[in-house]
RNA sequence: GUCCGGUUCGUCUAGGGGUUAGGACACCGCCCUUUCACGGCGGCAACACGGGUUCAAAUCCCGUACCGGAUACCA
């Protein structure tokens, strides 16, 4: 038997986080089995289920990288089915006309609807006390005459499954184990509203047949559904599919995680646009519930893929942790490190791609960048560049490449360039924004960057101009136009690369009597805009020389 | 109210009769260094509670507490 497995969100908003983490096992399901991963929009809750919504559902899970291996289900297209489907039970006797009047809701605001509903309903059953049967309502065994009578009179009703007075039903959940329950627990469930629209737990379960499901994966929230529609199944004569439930993600407060209270930090659309990696999260969210009892930790989709099993699924509820308040926490942290631990360990042919989207809307990318260009503007001769293309495994490969100045602005240079940058980076957001300064003459300067290593030491004022002086007359740059390479030391001068720099800044600052820290941290300020970054002579060679001088001349940092 | 689940560091978790109860994130400290959010080393920190069973319980059983879910003509 080929498994087949569904991800049914509704929608009404966007792509939770808890959702996702539904697609995901069921997608890694499907994969680890060689099964099929289908899609369901179950929108037949028209008032609230939005056209937008089923759109940023689908942003979403096309970020996280699930297509469905079939075309996808729209719920409410079946309507007519599942009508007939009632009706079929209601002609078998399986189930009844309901022509209890339809309590009208309360007009109450979408946002306190639920809540009054629940408490409604726990209301009700704390007055009722012990008292309460299911099995009381007065339209369950009328006769057919009566009922003809009413219909003719133009009463509503409602369909609602007729369920037996003794038994129960019972299930084995691949994650919480034998589940039974007494048919006293379960009401009589409406299959079809009075105005004929079909309700929840007899859509799920006709179109879960139709669609062929084999294993349903879903919120632990259905758990007790599960039963309703096990008796639906029953009444069908379907052997019902196997049922798996999953914990659920808690917010911080363990509490329900909520897309009203909670916002913008749910949604998956957030992580896209905040600069994540599809992998790095789907890493994450794999490990909200589950794990493969051991310490890793990092998994590539392929392991997840092949590690995965119901087994290694939890049944206690997971804790979604960050800080609303705090801009530093703002999200789990744990998310946020394994972003960061994704960009500065992956290959950077994986990272690159990334890179350039974000450069590119942030209006940072230049075509100068790319590796079929390189030929025509690199003026370094590099063997390594054309086995970075021949190779996967480039991770050592700056250091290789680190030995010449690299032509500010090529292939080569970017890559040396995001190479040296990533290492303190946690979102691809990153690299558009501190990182801004390496690709653009128009950056910011962080105040806090300045005050720190700028203004605390006014010497520097007149020094970092100077500096900038000493560096053009020890690498007489003046005969060479700006953009070009500095000096590969074929005419003489010293080429401007690490170790000469180093040589340069050490003997400057000596002649100054001052601590070399200081004209570093001043210099990184002043080419940087920023605090952090990777080693200084690092940052004067990949800045290169042109702009190095620029920079340490300019005054714009001290204007504030 | 009733039914169903759950409970190991702040968080994610490993461990399922004998462990100094392990790892990761976060936090703190030290080191490296020209800075740092990189890296290295270290620290803080947990078996909800009460009974049993057992030579031995975080682990098995019962109860309690707490948390969560469900209980709709929502999905």
């Amino acid at each position: 038997m080929t498994v087949r497995v569904r991800f049914a969100p509704s929608p009404t908003g966007y792509l939770h986080i808890g959702s996702a983490r539904t697609a995901l096992f069921n997608y890694l399901y499907a994969r680890h089995t060689g099964g099929k991963f289908l899609l369901r929009i179950e929108d037949t809750d028209l008032a609230r289920s939005t056209e937008e919504s089923t759109q940023s559902i689908l942003e979403g899970l096309e970020w996280l990288g699930f297509a469905p291996d079939e075309e996808i289900v729209f719920q409410s297209n079946n309507a007519d089915k599942h009508r007939a489907i009632a009706v079929k039970l209601l002609e078998e006797g399986k189930a009844y006309r309901d022509f209890t009047p339809k309590v009208s809701e309360q007009p109450a605001s979408a946002a306190g609807r639920e809540i009054s509903v629940k408490d409604a309903i726990k209301e009700r059953a704390r007055a009722a006390g012990d008292q309460k049967s299911m099995r009381d309502n007065p339209f369950r065994d009328i006769t057919e005459v009566e009922a003809e009578t009413r219909i003719a009179n133009g009463e509503p009703f409602a369909i609602r499954l007729k369920v037996a007075e003794n038994g129960k039903t019972a299930f084995e959940d691949g994650v919480y184990g034998l589940q039974e329950r007494d048919y006293a627990e379960t009401e009589d469930l409406v299959l079809l509203r009075s105005d004929g629209h079909p309700l929840y737990n007899l859509a799920v379960v006709c179109d879960d047949i139709e669609m062929g499901i084999t294993h349903v994966i879903r919120g632990q929230d259905h758990l007790t559904n599960t039963h309703k529609q096990i008796l639906i199944y029953r009444a069908l004569g379907v052997e019902p599919p196997i049922f798996a439930h999953l914990p659920l993600i808690m917010a911080p407060n363990k509490g329900k995680l909520s897309k009203r209270k909670h916002g913008e930090v749910v949604s998956m659309t957030t992580y896209r646009d905040a600069g994540f990696l599809a992998e790095a999260f789907r890493n994450f969210l794999a490990l909200l519930g589950w794990s493969a009892s051991e310490e890793q930790e990092i998994y590539s989709m392929d392991e997840l893929i092949s590690k995965f099993s119901l087994e290694g699924i939890h049944r206690s509820n997971a804790v979604f942790n960050f800080k609303e308040n705090d801009p530093r926490h703002w999200t789990d942290d744990k998310a946020m490190w394994m972003n960061a631990e994704y960009i500065r360990t992956m290959t950077l042919a994986d990272l690159i791609p990334h890179v350039k989207a974000e450069l590119k809307s942030a209006k940072l990318w230049r075509e100068e960048y790319e590796p079929d260009l390189r030929a025509v503007v690199a003026t370094v001769p590099s063997t390594e560049a054309q086995s970075f293309e021949a190779s996967t495994e480039i991770a050592d490969r700056p250091e290789t490449i680190a030995i010449e100045p690299l032509e500010v602005g090529t292939y080569d240079w970017f890559l040396r360039t995001i190479d040296a940058i990533r290492a303190r980076f946690f979102t691809l957001k990153d690299f558009s924004s501190q990182g801004r300064a390496y690709f653009s003459e128009d950056f910011d300067f962080d105040p806090a960057a300045v005050a720190k290593n700028l203004t605390k030491f006014p010497e520097l004022r007149e020094w970092l101009p100077q500096l900038a002086d000493r560096f053009e007359s020890e690498f007489q740059a003046e005969t060479r136009p700006v953009g070009s390479v500095p000096s590969d030391g074929s005419d003489g001068s010293l080429p401007f690369s690490e170790a000469n720099i180093e040589t340069v800044v050490k003997a400057f600052t000596e002649e100054k009597g001052f601590k070399l820290g200081v004209i570093m941290n001043g210099a990184r300020t002043m080419l940087t805009g920023v605090a952090v970054g990777p080693s200084m002579l690092t940052v004067f060679e990949i800045i290169g020389f042109e702009r190095t001088l620029m920079r340490l001349r300019s005054q714009v940092a001290w204007n504030d």
